[in-house]
DNA sequence: TGTTAACTATGAAAATAGTAGTAAATTAGA
DNA sequence: TCTAATTTACTACTATTTTCATAGTTAACA
């Protein structure tokens, strides 16, 4: 299956999906930040969300219950990739070394992080 | 400074800016793979990112030559955070466990990862 | 019932992004 | 000098995205 790139709005409203497993319009809303759109504007992103794929509903009543049927973890693939593609040659050294390099982790944080790895090198 | 975020075709231009130093329309394009836009398409953009502040130019004759004015170190930021942020919780323990479970890393590659933390740690 | 409140459907305006034609300027070569 | 080639400037068209008003539908309940 192929995945169509989010917009802005739409990747707005998919992060708050997928917070929340399922909800109606006027849930979403209450959940963004800032300035609230107006309700028909946020219930028409999700109607072109469910155009493209991305989420689905079920009506009780006649309100719709709406839910991602395209997980965050399939699209976190994609975001991450993407980055790792124009940003970090495809190399988890480079990625690795930019997070030690230029997200100013304390020794404590590295330490946290190698002992991470060890042990999920353990599981494999 | 406020960075704009990039447009698909913007983006595309600077990841090619980025990595020749400079270079003029005509370069730009040669570097494009797949289906190349028209000349004055993609010279349009570039006057688009030069009005964003992405770009400047010096002229050589009656041709211009477009460098970057922000770096991709400065973008990569960015970028990088926008993912980390709505992906990862800005948590660097979530994004290297999933570089590890979900991307399929082996025992090679994760040693490789623990002894370029080590390295790094030893430089702070 | 009738009225109000809370939704969804539809359409379409407004904003943004992408594309490229035409014109004008400059340069190189015959 | 003339012409062709190359390049930028300007502008406009198209597509996509974002926004929301209006209208229709259903439910709740006085």
């Amino acid at each position: 299956m192929k995945l169509r790139e989010l917009t802005k709005a739409e990747e707005q409203v998919m992060l708050i999906l997928w917070e929340m497993g399922e909800g109606l319009v006027k849930e979403v809303i209450d959940k963004m930040d800032g300035p609230k759109p107006a309700y028909n504007t946020v219930s028409t992103v999700i109607r072109v969300l469910e155009g493209k794929g991305f989420i689905d509903h079920k009506a009780i009543g006649n309100t719709y219950i709406y839910f991602p049927i395209i997980s965050e973890a399939q699209y976190k693939h994609f975001a991450f990739d993407k980055v790792m593609n124009n940003y970090f040659e495809n190399n988890y050294q480079s990625l690795v070394s930019f997070l030690v390099k230029e997200k100013n982790m304390d020794m404590e944080e590295l330490d946290e992080l190698i002992a991470l790895v060890e042990k999920l090198k353990d599981k494999k």
